[in-house]
Order: C-alpha cells, then sequence, then structure tokens
DNA sequence: ATGAAAGCGCTAACAT
DNA sequence: ATGTTAGCGCTTTCAT
C-alpha cells in the first residue's frame, strides 16, 4: 500500500503538504503542487478511506435504506436509487445499501461511523424508524411524508396533489363517475405514506366536484386486478375513469378493462400515477403523472449534504405533479 | 462519541481485554466478559469502522457494481441485490453500491480499502472491467461469464443449459419449428454474457435435433414486441414454440400472439427465461426457467467471502436451470 | 487470563 | 507557503 508518506517522500515535502493538497485547505505553490499531484500519478496514491474517517470524522459515505419487499414497485425503486447513486457520486460520496428490514442497520452504520448522513426510502405514516433517526447524529432525509416530520427532512412528490390532479382531469374529461385503483392492500395496511396521501387527494377532489368516486386496493396479479376492476364496477357500474396507482397491476387492469369491452380511451379514461417510462410501455401508452424518482433520489442527496456542511435545519420538500396528457 | 477506552473503565480492565471479547480471538473468563458486556450494553458502544478499518486492514463492507442502465430487467437484478445483502449481513458485512457507469469505482473503492471484497454483476464476454479487477488486492466474484474467467471467480446460472434446456423441451412437445426471442439489441450487442450464452445453447439443440429455429432480438416496448413476433413469423410462419428471455417484453410477446390470434398453449407453446414470480404474473402463468437471483447473489457472497477467509483458488459455479412447466 | 504499548494512515491544529 | 506533531479509536504483538 502506497501511504502519503510515500508521496511526501517522492515529492519533497512533508505528508500535511500532501494532506493539504489533495483537501485544498490551504494555498499552496504551483510548483509545490505540480510535484505533489506527479508523485500522486506515479505512485497511484488512494488516500485510505479507515484512516481518513477516523482522522478527519467523515467518511463521505451516504447510507441508504432500500425497500426490498413485497409489494414495492420495483422500476420506482430503481429510480430513486439511481438519482441518489448518481448524485452522491457528483459530491464524492459512495452509497451504503441497507434494506428495510435489517432493523438495527440505522443504529449500526451511524453509531459506528460507517455513514456521514442518510437517506430512508418508502416511508410510513408512523414509521417506527423515525424515532431512531431522531436520536442520530447524522443528518437525515426521508423519502416520503410522515405524519410528524419535525425535525426531520423530508422530499417527495406531493401525492396528495398527484391524487387531486387525476381527479380532476378525469372530471375535466367528463367524467362524473371513477375510481382510485391503488397499491396492494398490504401497502395500504402500513399506511405507506405515499398511498395515504393519494387517496386523500383524491377524495378532496371528490368531495369538492360531488363526484361518485370508489377506492380500491388492487393486488399486482391478473386475478387480483380483475377482482379489483370487477368489484369496482360491481358497486359502481357507471365508472368510466380511472386513477390507477400501482405500476405492476396497470397491465392486468387493462387487460381486464378489455375483457370486458371496455376500449380506453372511446368507453373509459384511465390515468396511471407511475413512471412516465412505466405509462409509455403499456398496450395503449397512457395519460400519466410522472413518479420522478432519479429526480427526487437526486434532491434527497442534496438536502442531506447541504444539511452536513451547513447547520440548515430541516425541511420539507414537495414536487409539484406533472401530468402528460397521452390515450 | 463513546470509544473502547470509555468501556474499559467502565468494566475496570484494559482497552485490549474489551477488543478481544468483542473479536473472541483470546480467551477470556467468564467474569470479566460479563462485566465488558455489560459495560458496553450500558454505554451502548459501537466500535469505530474507520479506526476498525485502519487497525485491521478489514472494512466488512463488500462492494457490489450494479447494472442501473438501459434493456437491463430490473427485478432481475434487484433479486441479485437482495440475495447479496441478505448474505452479507448474515456474515456481519454491508454493501456499498457501486454502479456500472461510474468507470473508476472499482479501482477507487479498492485501492482506497473502503471494501473487502468486490461482486460485479452483468458480466460481458470481453468485459473492459476485468483486467482492473485482476489487479485489485481484494478478491472478486463476477456474476456472469467473461471469455476469459482465468484467475476469477465467477457464479451463474448456466444459462447456456438454459438455452438447450428449453429447446429441448419445446422439441419434447412435438414443437420443429421454434424461436428464440432475446433481451433488446443493445445487450445483445454488448455481448453481454447471459444472452450470449442463451443463443449458444439454443442453437446447439437446435443442430443436435434438427430443428428451425429464429434467433431474435426483441425491444421491451409493445412496438418492439410486436416487431420481433412479425419478423419470426414471417421468415418461419410455421413456428410454434417460443422461448422468450426478456421479462419485460414477455407481456407484449403475449399480446401480439393473441392478436395474431395464436393462443396460449392451445396454438403456441410459450417458455420463458425469467425469474418465477414473473413467469407467474403473466396474463397466463408461463411455463418457465427460473432465473434464482436470490440464490445466485448469496452464492456470489458465500464465494468472495470464503476466498477473502482462507485464500482459496478462484472458481466458477453454473447453477444447474430447472424448468417448471405451467401453460 | 490480562495489560501495556506500538502502530495503522490520515487530518488539523500549532508552529515558523 | 510549508513543516512538526498530536491525536483519531482501534487491533495486535509482546510482556507478564
Amino acid at each position: 500500500m502506497t501511504t502519503i508518506e510515500d508521496v511526501a517522500k517522492a515529492a519533497g515535502v512533508s505528508a500535511s503538504t500532501v494532506s493539504y493538497v489533495l483537501s485544498g485547505k490551504r494555498s499552496i505553490s504551483a510548483p509545490t503542487r505540480k510535484r505533489v499531484e506527479q508523485a500522486i500519478a506515479d505512485l497511484s496514491y488512494r488516500p485510505h478511506a479507515g484512516a481518513r474517517a477516523l482522522a478527519s470524522s467523515r467518511t463521505n459515505v451516504i447510507g441508504l435504506m432500500v425497500p426490498l419487499r413485497a409489494g414495492v414497485d420495483v422500476s420506482v425503486v430503481m429510480q430513486f436509487v439511481t438519482g441518489v447513486v448518481t448524485h452522491a457520486r457528483q459530491a464524492d460520496h459512495d452509497v451504503l445499501l441497507l434494506t428495510q428490514d435489517d432493523a438495527g442497520g440505522l443504529e449500526r452504520v451511524a453509531a459506528g461511523s460507517m455513514v456521514d448522513a442518510i437517506i430512508v426510502m418508502d416511508v410510513e405514516a408512523d414509521d417506527p424508524r423515525i424515532p431512531i433517526l431522531r436520536g442520530l447524529r447524522q443528518p437525515t432525509v426521508l423519502i416520503g411524508l410522515p405524519r410528524d416530520p419535525a425535525g426531520l427532512s423530508c422530499v417527495d412528490l406531493d401525492f396528495e396533489a398527484a391524487g387531486r390532479l387525476g381527479a380532476a382531469h378525469l372530471a375535466g374529461a367528463g367524467h362524473r363517475e371513477i375510481a382510485l385503483l391503488g397499491p396492494p392492500p398490504e401497502v395500504m395496511a402500513r399506511h405507506t405514506s405515499y398511498a395515504d396521501r393519494v387517496i386523500r387527494g383524491f377524495r378532496h377532489t371528490r368531495a369538492e366536484r360531488s363526484l361518485a368516486a370508489e377506492v380500491e386496493a388492487c393486488e399486482t396479479t391478473p386475478d387480483g386486478a380483475r377482482r379489483a376492476v370487477d368489484a369496482v364496477l360491481g358497486r359502481a357500474p357507471g365508472t368510466t375513469g380511472f386513477l390507477v396507482h400501482n405500476e405492476r397491476a396497470l397491465p392486468h387492469v387493462l387487460g381486464r378493462l378489455a375483457e370486458r369491452g371496455l376500449r380506453v380511451p372511446e368507453d373509459v379514461s384511465v390515468v396511471a400515477l407511475c413512471p412516465t417510462a412505466v405509462a409509455m410501455a403499456q398496450s395503449v401508452p397512457l395519460t400519466s403523472i410522472d413518479i420522478p424518482g432519479e429526480v427526487i433520489g437526486g434532491v434527497a442527496v442534496d438536502m442531506v449534504l447541504s444539511r452536513l456542511e451547513s447547520k440548515q435545519p430541516a425541511e420539507s420538500r414537495l414536487l409539484a405533479p406533472v401530468l402528460t396528457a397521452r390515450d
């Protein structure tokens, strides 16, 4: 292993000078800097991450807790992750992967000083991790919105606005009886923040415009989608507008509508709440409200790093939903 | 921050004793151990990861390079990741996430001693990362099989056998004209190891059983799937058996077959090469050859850790494919 | 069975 | 503008 001493010797300077060339924390004369950089290149020197962390109490690693669990849409998750990793790298940070079911993970990596900051995805309304996060030294950003976000930073799509927007779009297209097909029952049951918020927005517009509007959870299987569609049309046969917040069930919902002789967009309208790419890849390109995963992931990194730099207070950011009309 | 010194004081022992209690590397009398463990619990002490890495040159972190790029099936990727993280945690390791496009990432985390070992997914036949991996201090496991695996450990599904198995299953069901619908063209073009190997196996059985057999890349869009199906049926109208190695195109391939009036399984047979869950979630549950992502990820961790422990030589492991008959 | 002490490789005062 | 030096918190010889 090449150490900073080796580099210092090769460049004819002291170790601290090498350190300062690397960090830019004090001015170095041009010739010295050149020699040091040359030596670094010649020896292909890399600072030892552990030694650095020990001396500076900075790891340049961000912990990311990802839901690898039932009912979560993988493509949405991957987009978040991509956004986080990409942005983290741009800010010279790496990403340590934690999983939702690794209960002690937060405490472990935080108390063990493995990370400088933590981003948590897929937050529930009363998430059990929130008290833990509040107790950590490291700043935290939640992707999602807990019931009480006091003292914590949060980012997310404004799912409540998305629920309103979806309903309003359908109403605007003349539909008086509409329905929300949501995530699978298990996701609804744990009151995953986004699921609840979409429903709230949807109901808000239902009341405001006095529409008839059903809300139904939806399994991701062909059968589950069939049951959900049939349930809605059983209770409200006049339903002609659907807001579908369930990327994996989407093809099966469309399939079931087709089986029942309902054509999109002639007989019924469908608005999807999912990543644009998913909406476009359906049998007919759907009108959709985008879930901009990469953007949100990137914003999460920005927020958490800015809190690291400048002790800024926690803040919540909700991104306005954007609806793109297709079929 | 509580340090090992704090614990030592609280327990009335020396720091080294605390360290040995933690590592189990020498025998400690029962009463001392009790006192130390008590102190650790009381102070909720966590060793500083950086200090540990510095002193022991072990980080207990595994680097995992994941393809977040075009044309890769996310659900397969997530399964691998899940397998890796789960197994890593069981062996008391964490996972640092690297992305394929982060070219310098391998060198950075390896030379910077951020990781003890590296797992690389989605390997191409002549992968440019291979020479880099050969140069690292840390042991490496590839998920996939490069043209020349000498000196490197590899794990994967035996995709060549899977290609043979799929073709043989179709032939065994009486089909004389069959087709392979593969991954998107960009994946084929970069000679991603698994794509090539499936084709090789498929062609092997074609020759062996003198079948007529087309091979076609397949975009993941509805349109792309339509084109691929039409292309095959244009060139070989008698085709009645399909092996589909493209999870995202699968629903659209089935859709196009239906549009052309071909029913599954009455008129044509379809075998899917994808995770079981994906095959089951189609409009009709498909006969499939499983891609056991979690298992492979877990095996990768086992292999890389065993190389870490015991300086074992590199080895390649190919998991035998399993076909499950459905519709 | 336990302690003392020498690093591991780096950063950041404190010097000049 | 640069060098000297004292840690950062741990592991692991070397002693006893």
